[in-house]
DNA sequence: CTGTTAGCGCATTCAC
DNA sequence: GTGAATGCGCTAACAG
């Protein structure tokens, strides 16, 4: 036995099982001495309490779990980076899960975690997913969810979103001082809360200036991009073709990218595009793409700090709370390079 | 007690609870009858085997970490996703630990491995490790490490790659072929071998080429962004400037574009710039970037694919051995966008 | 084929 | 202050 446990410990210095147990939870009734004794050993013999052993015994894993529909996207990668960050201050450990925007594989992922693996998850929606059975199930098991992004409006939680309506109004607004007459909008899903909310922004926006919303220019597209692509050129090749794009997700913009390039449609001057886009170097890289950027990394520390202050008062369920942060509109304007 | 376990089970069906225990792993001789019986039962009340207890037992977590310098970038993105999907297949579980390119961070989050939480280790080296007495503790304690990209020379074990040295090579050939005279390469730290093998690559292309390397045009930043883009400004402000770039580094291409706008320098004419670099929006937005892509998705799987075929057997230690997959050279030709 | 027993490492209750 | 005993939920060795 060359596995340092409490028992080892125990035995090297004549002392029970219990009383190392408790001098190392620092307890009230140990003396100093002996408590100086136990740590310093441990520190010798390089001690690691064996977590599962904890876990069974305390009920608690000092574990989260992140479910997230992919990651190869700026706006997730910050945001991990923002939990993750406040995972290390409160001592928990971090598993991820992706869902690929699967429905699916969400719920299975959601039901492996029943069983305590986890003491609570953030988590972002998948475009799929219309029943959340799954999601309640989680609740009625008294693991706390907070939601971040894409958010589960009949979940009563803590949720963290962005104001989504206004950037919406904003983007749009933006083409329009632009000069841009026929706007389109470019969604995944009308299933996701903070897409429904994007869009009336946008159309309220046409509205408020004298636009006629045209259900026709709104583009419903898939997490098949080739489909997408496909659907984005019928659009631009259209006799009354749109000038101004707003592109709801970061790919959306990319994909009007790719086809501008394709057929030779140049940007801006031909067609404007708006894109919901964190990607830093989208901006950097391209002064044509004005992108309203989401402050990621900030709601990933908000969604964590909120489950983490939870789970310090287990029996208090948690309370329904938007907290709403805010996005930034940023403009390139023109450099050397274009 | 209202918890559903095996005792809870065994005492439902009145049978022993070791029988419950077989019959759910399906072992040979339980009848299939009780097995029946027992599956049915389980799936009724939604039965989870607690995950702590099991692996207290087995000394298994079924989990594995991942451990990397930071995720807001597509390279590091990407990975995760392949090596997540792995996971899944596997059914294994994925904690992920940032190190923030800080070496005592990643001794320290290494060292809390050290208890069993997690079967095995993937790793991207943090720039600042030069130190790896934490990453040999982890191999004394019998816990399989696969690096990949930012790999360890001295520890015997799996390696994932790219053909960096080659992809050093054509990048700055690329740059000689576009009439580049001055090339200026940029790196994060001396440290990391794939980026001395990039610049070995770099340096033989220049002589083979007949221009000679000039340790001025070597410009070695690190992770404080602001200093960096200073040095940078420095280095293009200079008499005898740079008239092509090979970016080690994805950020550092970025950083490149910002001075170049900053000082109205114009890519592709006064300035070529060639970036290692996965970022697929670098290359659809901007025309003027080349970049370097290494096989991201890839990597990650072939890692994690290594790491669980090794914790299959998990008496013999992992052998010493290189997969090199191989980084594609992509060129923008110029678009409407230009 | 099934039951009994033991123990993984730890925290906790109850003695003294 | 400290020790002995118990059990978290599960698997595995042994017995029949």
């Amino acid at each position: 036995m060359d596995h340092v446990n409490l028992k080892r410990l125990a035995k090297e210095l004549n002392l029970a099982v219990s009383t190392v147990s408790r001098a190392l939870s620092d307890s009230h009734d140990i003396s100093i001495e002996t408590k100086r004794k136990v740590i310093n050993l441990a520190k010798e013999l390089n001690y690691q309490p064996n977590p599962f052993a904890r876990s069974l015994r305390k009920r608690s894993s000092k574990t989260i779990a992140i479910i997230l529909p992919e990651i190869a996207n700026n706006y997730f990668s910050l945001a991990i980076n923002g939990i993750e960050e406040v995972a290390q201050d409160y001592d928990y450990h971090v598993l991820i899960y992706l869902t690929h925007e699967n429905h699916a594989k969400e719920a299975s992922i959601i039901r492996h975690l029943l069983n305590g693996r986890v003491d609570g998850v953030l988590m972002s929606l998948s475009i799929e997913t219309e029943d959340i059975t799954h999601l309640q199930e989680l609740q009625e098991n008294n693991i706390p969810i907070v939601f971040f992004d894409r958010i589960c409006d009949s979940i009563d939680t803590v949720k963290i979103t962005t104001n989504d309506y206004e950037s919406g109004y904003l983007a749009t607004s933006h083409l329009i001082s632009k000069g841009c007459k026929n706007i389109a909008y470019l969604t995944f899903s009308g299933n996701l809360s903070i897409e429904r909310q994007r869009m009336k922004g946008y159309q309220d926006a046409l509205i408020q200036h004298n636009l006629v919303p045209n259900d026709h220019y709104i583009v419903r597209c898939n997490t098949n991009t080739k489909e997408s692509h496909t659907k984005i050129k019928t659009l631009f090749s259209e006799e009354n073709r749109p000038d101004g794009i707003f592109a709801s997700v970061e790919l959306l913009a990319i994909l009007c990218y790719e086809v501008c390039a394709e057929m030779k449609i140049n940007i801006p001057n031909d067609i404007k595009i708006i894109g919901f886009s964190n990607l830093r170097t989208a901006s950097l890289l391209n002064p044509a793409l004005t992108t309203i950027t989401q402050p990621a990394f900030d709601m990933g520390k908000e969604a964590a700090k909120a489950l983490f202050e939870a789970l310090k008062k287990p029996q208090i369920p948690m309370e329904n709370r938007n907290i709403v942060l805010r996005s930034t509109l940023i403009e390139r304007v023109s450099t050397s390079n274009t």
